[in-house]
DNA sequence: CCCTGGCACTCTTCGCGTGCGAGTGCCAGA
DNA sequence: TCTGGCACTCGCACGCGAAGAGTGCCAGGG
């Protein structure tokens, strides 16, 4: 079992560490922290930690830094969040409160959190699953083509154009408008199927085939763009990365580029509270040298999507969560408005 | 003037130095091209081309390098448009053929376009100034609360949610929704301001408020949505750049998510025919350190949009110049098709 | 039992001098 | 106008030594 005051040690040493990204020694902690010991005692502690695998030197002589087991210990047990200050809370209010629509929250979100954190951002648009439908609209484009129109309440709108298998009225076409929404309306995305299912029931015959396609038609779409998007930013962040540039840099651009596995990361982790994956606990390995940092965000209670931060292991983990936690927070009061 | 051999020599330079990324002597040249002459003659030819300021030394005892003039005449005068072979286009086409609606048609041709040019690609959407109004649709969301959908004939759909002066009834919102699809649909987007101007004039006076702030909010849409969009990839390519990674990654990573940049980048290289843009010659001092190659493309005769990659000043011109080419023209194939 | 000061030891880093080699410029001759 | 020869310049890799930072261990004191 690890003392007060070796925690203490670990903490200090990872302060320092990501504050000068040098290693750092026994001395220089005693200056610049007062721990209320000597370098002797402080050099057992780094011993002792090491030995519990918290720590690391790089070689011999040098200082020790964290190893992702340390950061680890760090952030779950010596870290709180830090929160923002009254005037970033303000900035962060401000900034996102100019955006006209979803498109335009997210990406403002992007580069708020990029800036905020000097890192590489990722916001997810809101996942349509866990969204409720707003309104299904059906325009009449042609006698036997008709566009579907699905709005959503956290403003994501997705729309499909459908050859009918026979010609369909204007009065049937509003009577399943009126129809659907009134069953739709408000539900879950999730509950759409069951509730839509004996639908062509109440319909004159000739006109069950459309509505049937009509149907099929919302249905492929929910799942179809169920498949979420993301947005990502503040990418010329990762030139502050390290020294080891192009080994190190080069895994990142490509994760960040493939979508599926940045949906994957997000997804993995956890529900809809803070996760902070270090290093090698997170499964790609093109991300093996970086933490991330996620948080769910929603208009309600509940989160309908993630945004996070990517950056390496050796981040100033307080102030990254905070300021996720916090821009995920002010989303959510701006999608809860529009 | 140049002599024919001395041009010789300028194009050996240049392919020799994008191959190796080395400086190149006189030695080697004439052993790796038959030039038909001994080192010394290439030395004097050599001379002659750096005191005309196609190419430079970096330092006294190394060989030369190309100069952005050198590349300029080497564009120009001595490289064609190295094509595509045979299954190269045939792949293309095949990557491109399975492409279900114009996000993936982007998405797909910028990643195509960054893995044939092992380069960063960038991808302008269809310009959407030549768009017509499919729809207009009016949801009521709350008495005073209205949702403007608006639907254009590329598929695109834009939404607002437009907080009224006054409650807004059901009837009048029809009215409203019938009269204006009645004048814009199947309109250009340039047409609509003056098509709608007078139509508060036939609204009931305390509607009028209400009719108004719902039009300027379209005019306001429509300009935002004729704002270009784009798609970039293969930034992980850049990490193949040069050495002093950190002073030449960082700005390009910038200008990169300026969009606004690139757009005016594009927007400035000449009419729809294949631009090359060699380092200083880029206004924006971020891709100094850069070449950008892009090209107009479109459905029909005329271009919509262009597309091109950036990458170093040191880059394959003429196999960069046919992969470019190459992917703009089937691009333009799928959307005419569609 | 824990903390402390002291001390010897280990490595990395940096500066410096040297030799090597690539590449050049110039010149005289064909 | 081209060619071979030759002296010259410099950057770079290498080796060496000094400096410095940091450690581990030990004996003594509270």
């Amino acid at each position: 079992m690890l003392s007060e005051r070796r925690l203490e040690v670990l903490r200090a040493i990872v302060q320092d560490y990501v504050g000068t990204e040098e290693p750092v020694g026994s001395k220089a902690l005693t200056e610049r922290h007062n721990l209320g010991v000597s370098p002797a005692t402080v050099r057992n502690d780094m011993a002792a930690l090491e030995d519990e695998g918290f720590i690391a030197q790089p070689h011999t002589s040098a200082g020790r830094i964290p190893t992702e087991k340390g950061y680890r210990l760090f952030v779950d047990r010596l870290a709180g969040v830090k929160p923002m200050t009254a005037p970033e809370r303000r900035a962060i209010q401000n900034f996102l409160d100019g955006a006209v629509d979803l498109d335009d929250v997210v990406g403002r979100t992007v580069r708020l959190l990029a800036q905020l954190t000097r890192q590489v951002a990722v916001v997810q648009y809101p996942s349509l699953t866990r969204s409720t439908v707003r309104h299904v609209e059906l325009l009449s484009l042609a006698p036997a083509r008709v566009m579907l129109v699905l709005i959503t309440d956290t403003g994501r709108v997705e729309q499909r154009v459908i050859d009918c298998p026979a010609p369909f009225g204007e009065t049937s076409l509003a009577d399943l408008r009126a129809r659907l929404n009134s069953r739709v309306a408000g539900r879950r995305f999730a509950d759409v199927p069951q509730l839509v299912q004996d639908l062509p029931d109440a319909f004159e015959v000739e006109d069950r085939g459309t509505v049937a396609t009509v149907l099929s038609t919302l249905l492929e779409t929910l799942v179809e763009e169920a498949e979420e998007r993301l947005m990502i930013g503040g990418t010329a962040n990762l030139t502050r990365f390290g020294h080891d540039f192009p080994l190190t840099i080069r895994p990142v651009l490509e994760a960040l580029e493939e979508q599926v596995v940045l949906l994957k990361l997000l997804g993995e982790a956890g529900d809809s509270s803070m996760t902070v994956r270090i290093g090698h606990e997170n499964k790609y390995e093109g991300l093996n040298s970086t933490s991330v940092v996620s948080v769910g965000y929603g208009s309600g209670g509940e989160a309908v999507a993630k945004l996070g931060v990517v950056g390496p292991t050796r981040m100033d983990y307080p102030g990254t969560m905070g300021a996720v936690r916090a821009v995920a927070r002010y989303v959510g009061q701006i999608l809860a408005e529009s």
